[in-house]
DNA sequence: GGATTAGTCAACCATTCGGTTGACGATTCA
DNA sequence: TGAATCGTCAACCGAATGGTTGACTAATCC
C-alpha cells in the first residue's frame, strides 16, 4: 500500500528538497547549479533530486554532460487534492488566502 | 531550520497516519477505537497518534480512562497553502495570513 | 477488593534516511 | 591528446522510523 502520496509528502517533508523545488520554479537548472547554494556535497544534492524525481515532482533530461532538472508542478496536485478533500474548511481558507493575496497586492500568476 | 512544514508533511507521508486522520474526520475517537481496524499493536498506533499530535494535526483530551483524539483541520492549512501557493508566489508570509484570517473572523482559534 | 480495560513507557530490533568520501564514466575544452 | 567538469555509484556512518514485546499506572466494572 505504498502509494504515490507517500512519496509526494515524504519528498516535501525535507526543507532542502522544498528549497530545490522553489529554485526550479524560476528555471530549469543543472544539478551543479542546484547544489551551489547548499553547504552540502554534490552527491547529497544528487540524492535529494533523485527522491524528487522518484516522487514525480522533477524530471531530468541529459544534454551533453549537463543533466537539466525541471519542475513537474502538476505532480503536487495529488498532495493538494488530498489535503483539500479534507472537508470544506480548506476551500474556505483558500478563498481567504486569495483575498489575503489581493489585499497584500502580492501576486499576479 | 526544522520548520512546522517538515512535521506536517512528514506526518502526512505515512498511510497509517493519513487513515487515522480520515477516521477522525467523522468523529472524535479513543485510542483503542482508532487502533481497532489496524493490524498493528496498540503501542504502534499510540506512537502514530503521538506524531500527529506533535505536528499539531490532532489533539488529545483525557476523560476518565479514555483519551479522546480529535482532528485539528486548521493545522493542515500550512501544508495546503504551501502547495497551493507554489508556482505563483514566493515566500508567502503565513503569519500575516493568520492575522488576516483573524481580522476576517473566519477561523475560530 | 479484585479483575479488566485504556493507554503509555522502556527496551529492543531492522530498516530507512541524510550525509560523507573516494572512485569512476562520460563529456567537453584547450 | 590530455586536463577539467558533470554527475553517479558504492561503501560507509550515525540518527531517525516503524514496529515489536513486556511491564506498568490509572480508571472502571462486578
Amino acid at each position: 500500500m505504498h502509494s504515490r502520496l507517500d512519496a509526494t509528502f515524504a519528498a516535501l517533508a525535507d526543507p532542502t528538497r522544498r528549497r530545490i523545488l522553489e529554485m526550479l520554479l524560476e528555471d530549469d537548472l543543472a544539478v551543479t547549479d542546484i547544489a551551489a547554494p547548499f553547504d552540502m556535497s554534490l552527491t547529497a544534492i544528487s540524492k535529494h533530486i533523485g527522491i524528487l524525481v522518484a516522487a514525480g515532482l522533477v524530471t531530468q533530461e541529459k544534454r551533453g554532460r549537463i543533466k537539466w532538472c525541471g519542475l513537474v508542478p502538476q505532480a503536487l496536485r495529488d498532495g493538494s487534492v488530498w489535503i483539500e478533500s479534507f472537508g470544506q474548511f480548506e476551500a474556505v481558507n483558500l478563498d481567504a488566502f486569495e483575498r489575503f493575496l489581493e489585499t497584500e497586492g502580492i501576486t499576479e500568476p
